[in-house]
DNA sequence: TTGTAAGCGTTATCAA
DNA sequence: TTGATAACGCTTACAA
């Protein structure tokens, strides 16, 4: 393999202009800035981002560890974030945690090991100490993260609050009274302020709340079949069903026709995160919008703004997006 | 930070011998490694591995090049390459190239430079003789690959001749004789050969191929929706509709559905891939499954073994996966 | 504007 | 079993 070392050589200068040329500094001849194009032709010369990297301490890579990229919500988030990483002339490793803290954990040493000029992390299980510590080592943006994390860290979060508001307004503006809700898993931040949320939105309208219209789901389609499934088993069934992600909503929907009820005409769904599948389902489902890929791109912009400025300067960003009610077909008036 | 010569210095002991507790050699008396393991707590070692990279040459990281982790073909894939990987304490570094070639010559020269151990090169657009040259470089492994590979690479594919012909076939037995084809974009090589295996069929059952009965798509549901209404809209149009991806056959459905066909009992609809989404439509989708996981880690595990090798040892590894019908409720018996 | 040489943090060779 | 020392291929003072 060809270094500066023979290119120099070749071209019959010394190996710091070679350098010079390779990092478009402008303190060379034109004469020497061709005869060394031309060694590198000559030579074969492939340029070594390793050494480069040892010397100067950055290596244009960074890390992006999410559930998991078979989860439909992350692939636009990662897609935004790649797309971003491009354009700023950096690599991305992609890590799935599986929301593991070990996993997790793993692979934080592996890319600091591997010298990540940052790491964007979605859903953190660590620490707020380790997750500190981690900071420290590197630049660190964290996403869908809870709130405890203080201001301590740059943080991008979707406005779950909100966006789960907008949705049970929806309803009740079509007269539902009767909201079931299937959420995701309990440890997980989202779920846990979706729900606060949904039970925010009830008390402002004096609805109690019911412990039965609540089901424990895990984000798959099949829970939210099954659950709609209970939940129209109750004697008194829900009027509408509220499921905390889109893939639920639409086994929901399975659920309900296969007991022969009709949606929306007999109960209303409602979905969330607004995953392009969300269009097909039949009837089209109404969810709230979560800008994934504008996520993505938000995290590497937060993340690169960091690397730039040094791990150490004081202020830390946090960023709510909005998300947006789609209105199609799932839910209707209440009969 | 800290580096193994503070450790040395601290534990009393040699640079190289810390360097053989770290890579595990037992040539280190017992004593001895227990002091470098305190000496590093103590002054807060981190390995770094560019450092061992530049020295061996060997950086643990690979690259996944896929069209794009947003078709919903490719998580389940890189999920498949990804945990392989981590088994083999491998990092992998994803890139989307959207099949534009200038992309994929831009994020090989990159991975490239970035001394990736190995490639996984999906639906490859680069020249024979480029890749040819990328193989040079590093270990190389292609996925979806055209026959034109010869026996240059080594190569993981789904057996699209042999999904294709058994779709083709349940619908056979099920009736149909006019079947509609929604393909891919034509430039691609599994749309080739699934069109080929189309026209293959037909021949064998002496069917007549129909021009007006081919509907040339791009994958995405939208137009699977279009393409499906504009079958059913010829003077006679087809009892099956064939489309060469889920996304256009559940876009199909919607399609012929909005047309106020019922399906299948009206018209059938097959799909082909499998994705998660293909048991929620309505009816759920009959259709061909592809092993796409299995596929992510058997391309990890050929790349793997590539890489133990060496790049130049002679023999070509060709994997083809084979595929398998799914049948569901979107197809029945011709009218 | 160019050349020289030190150094980044490891691993590998060789002698002790 | 250990220690000293030379790479690995680049960047960056500093000197010329």
């Amino acid at each position: 393999m060809a270094t500066i070392k023979d290119v120099a050589r070749v071209a019959g200068v010394s190996l710091g202009t070679v350098s010079n040329v390779l990092n478009g500094k402008n303190n060379v001849k034109p004469r020497n800035r061709k005869r060394v194009y031309e060694a590198m032709k000559e030579v074969g010369f492939h340029y070594n981002m390793t050494a480069s990297a040892l010397r100067t301490k950055t290596t244009k890579n960074i890390g992006l560890i999410i559930p998991s990229i078979t989860n439909p919500y992350y692939p636009e988030l990662a897609r935004g974030v790649e797309d971003a990483a491009r354009q700023a002339s950096l690599t991305v490793f992609l890590c799935n945690d599986d929301r593991d803290v070990e996993k997790e954990r793993g692979y934080i040493q592996a890319l600091l090991s591997k010298g990540v000029d940052g790491i964007i992390l979605l859903k953190p299980r660590l620490s707020h100490d380790e997750l500190m510590e981690v900071g420290r080592r590197t630049a660190l943006v964290l996403g869908d993260a809870g709130v405890d994390t203080g201001n301590d860290f740059h943080v991008v979060n979707a406005d779950d609050i909100q966006g789960v508001i907008s949705a049970m307004n929806f309803l009740g503006q079509n007269g539902h009274r009767q909201i079931g809700m299937i959420t995701g898993m309990m440890e997980s931040y989202s779920s846990q302020s979706r729900i606060k949320a949904y039970r925010q939105y009830l008390e402002s309208k004096r609805i109690p709340y019911r412990e039965d219209y609540i089901i424990i789901g895990d984000y798959s389609w099949k829970c939210g079949c099954q659950g709609a499934r209970k939940l129209m088993g109750l004697p008194d069934p829900p009027t509408a069903i509220f499921a905390a992600n889109d893939m639920m909503a639409i086994g929901a929907i399975k659920g309900v026709q296969m007991m022969g009820y009709r949606v929306p005409e007999d109960v209303s769904i409602m979905g969330y995160d607004d995953i392009e599948m969300s269009n097909l389902s039949n009837p089209a489902l109404t969810t709230v919008h979560q800008p994934k890929y504008k996520m993505g791109t938000e995290c590497l912009k937060v993340l690169h703004q960091c690397i730039n400025e040094g791990t150490d300067s004081g202020e830390r960003r946090h960023i709510t997006m909005d998300n947006q009610l789609i209105i199609r077909d799932s839910v209707g008036m209440v009969r």
